[in-house]
DNA sequence: ATCAATAATTGACCGTGGTCAATATTAAAT
DNA sequence: ATTTAATATTGACCACGGTCAATTATTGAT
């Protein structure tokens, strides 16, 4: 019982993320523009927000699928087996993190960690990190006297902090 | 080799920030308006600016003397025992952090946690924060196998993601 | 008291995120 | 092919944070 989408919708959609990517690639995320992306897609602003709530809906969309790609590298790659192992496969991610204020912060409060908000692109990412890593610890050599688990989390809550 | 201030800027200062006591007790942080507070306090808009840097700067002020305030209380009564004392002692400044999601979103980000900013009044309440749990840790009856900073780090690091 | 230097205030103006009634397009039913 | 109901798009408009050249008030020096 749920509303019927016009494929037309599918293709303005999917123009209004391109375009958004492409602004996000010249420009960096903080200083995108929602003007700039309608214009650079061909729409006006009203259908903008017909399909993203807020900006920052499209962000946490663009941001996600960054993480993503960043986790689909990590996890393509042989287990690490040592600490530093870990943190040179978590580089890309921690780098694009710490690469703009704006989307630190931004990750910081959709992470998950701060409420009540339903569960979105970015909080699944730092799920997975969570597993990932979890998964990495089974397996390597590390203290054994904390569980996998509480460790992991330790790595997430020290690479918030840092 | 400082400007000197003219008094008049001080009787200003303080009008503004009366006046935004006021509106947050009415309406809240989060629906705070510079332009309500202005008004209230009888200045121009472009006064506000030429006293606070932007509005977050005012709300970490704000924020910064109601969390000193809990300090305050916490600190002024005995010294808590026990885990569920601790949590009791605390209580007010955690209902105060989780009163609004916006609070708590600013809160995070000048907490110090998240980066190169100077540190303000909300990073020095953080500061406060650890250090007045660390000495409660120490002559309470809590496990001993880890030292009281880093349980204390640990009470911090939990209240922000609960 | 007058003047000069500078601190403080003003308010019209701007940029940008977001809204919504009006309009256009789609697609199913006949 | 028409009609019709639902979906998608439009763009003028608003709200609100922030700017800055122009103006006014203060203060110390003479």
């Amino acid at each position: 019982m749920q509303k019927p989408i016009q494929k037309r919708s599918l293709k303005t959609r999917a123009r209004l993320l391109s375009a958004a990517e492409d602004v996000v690639q010249r420009n960096g995320y903080e200083a995108l523009r929602v003007e700039e992306v309608v214009q650079a897609a061909g729409v006006a602003k009203g259908t903008f927000f017909a399909h993203f709530h807020d900006k920052d809906a499209l962000m946490e969309i663009l941001m996600g699928e960054k993480l993503s790609a960043c986790f689909d590298q990590a996890e393509g790659g042989p287990d690490p087996k040592t600490v530093s192992e870990i943190i040179a496969a978590l580089e890309p991610v921690h780098s694009f993190m710490t690469s703009e204020r704006y989307v630190f912060d931004l990750l910081l409060r959709y992470s998950g960690a701060t409420g009540i908000a339903e569960i979105g692109p970015i909080a699944h990412c730092f799920e997975r990190y969570f597993r990932l890593v979890s998964g990495w610890l089974e397996h390597a050599t590390v203290r054994q006297d904390v569980s996998h688990d509480l460790l992991a989390e330790g790595v997430q809550a020290f690479s918030i902090q840092a």
